[in-house]
DNA sequence: TAGATTGTTAATCGATTAACAATC
DNA sequence: TAGATTGTTAATCGATTAACAATC
């Protein structure tokens, strides 16, 4: 069942989640494959094609039983696991995820905020004490860290990731453009590069334009 | 040459040009497909394929000229055309892209920042005042707008983008799990989400583990 | 000239879509 | 039973990689 699933599918796992829990709120308890298909834009065959990755939650000619298989990608996720997240750089994105994100429906746990700018050292965010990053060795002594949230300006990012992969954090959720996979292949980084993807908006806009 | 070029090239186009903007910045003046491939972390042959796609901006032998290849490339994306975008919602994303991105590096200058909190009404962003969302029309009655960068709460964004397109905007950057493209197929989107995006490294974190 | 490196065509690989027998 | 809808195989489509002649 487990034969290497692409990144493809991987990826629109959290869209049938998200629309899987929209129809649980309606309580619809059965969807079709062309049913999912329409909410996710997406046709039918793609839908069975990418639920029968992990195995058949179907039943022919019934559909999908709505919370089953809402718990079976909650699974496949990982979502119940609740990782032990820090967070880097607690300016203006950093605060966003860490305040704004419900981390813990997504199986992460907030349980450290660092920064170098002494003026909000002390302060709080969600409960949680910004820490000077200088501490961050002390404090991984004494708590398990899964993964660190990189909110840094770039140039700090480099000599602070050494530091975190020194520590033994090994998974990183990447706001920054510096290239964390490049330099250790071994690590699992989700980039999220904002201003790539602004370009990209940019593009699009223009895309008209030009013909 | 511009038999429609693929969402995956257009993808790759901004970090061609930061890894391009760097390069400059050393003083690097020419590159080679191999080169930049090793930077992008892909082949020599796709970097060819991709440029290929607008012209023929290489010599044999000696490879591209970083410059002039930096400079079709923001032309290429538009960066050198100064869109005027309205942000909706001054919470703590909204605000960390209006005041920590730099905008106008990548052809976007914000003009508008609206909410719907009484509270914070009034006070200012990067030198720009909050303005009652219920204001939009007025502004917009005055002030060209091309772009709106959606910050709200899911429950709020529905309503928004419809008086946003009454107004006339087609173009969006969606943080909302709200899915415009769906209601609205002819206008532009460029979606953030980024609990979706954390989902997928909490399947990567859990991949090892199965095993 | 010889070496390097492009532009471009062909080959491969992977992802999406179509089709349909199985079956609830 | 008849209708609906799955699971799965085959066909198509698109994207990536390899190869190589052209040429700076």
């Amino acid at each position: 069942m487990n034969n290497k699933i692409s990144k493809s599918v991987i990826r629109r796992l959290p869209r049938y989640y998200r629309f899987l829990c929209e129809l649980e709120e309606k309580e619809v308890d059965r969807v079709s494959s062309g049913k999912l298909a329409q909410i996710m834009r997406t046709t039918a065959s793609q839908v069975r094609q990418d639920l029968n990755c992990f195995g058949g939650f179907g039943h022919q000619g019934y559909g999908y039983p709505v919370t089953t298989l809402k718990n079976e990608i909650i699974n496949i996720l990982g979502l119940n696991n609740h990782y032990r997240a820090i967070l880097i750089g607690a300016g203006h994105i950093g605060t966003a995820i860490a305040s704004h994100m419900k981390l813990d429906k997504l199986g992460f746990d907030m349980v450290g905020i660092f920064d170098n700018n002494t003026a909000i050292l002390g302060s709080k965010i969600n409960m949680l004490e910004i820490r000077d990053v200088n501490s961050l060795k002390e404090f991984c002594s004494n708590t398990k860290v899964d993964v660190a949230f990189l909110c840094t300006p770039k140039e700090a990012a480099k000599d602070t990731v050494k530091k975190l992969y020194e520590l033994g954090i090994k998974n990183f959720w990447n706001f920054t453009h510096y290239d964390i996979q490049g330099d250790y292949p071994d690590v699992k980084v989700e980039n999220v590069h904002l201003s790539d993807m602004l370009m990209t908006l940019c593009y699009s806009m223009n895309e008209d334009a030009d013909e």
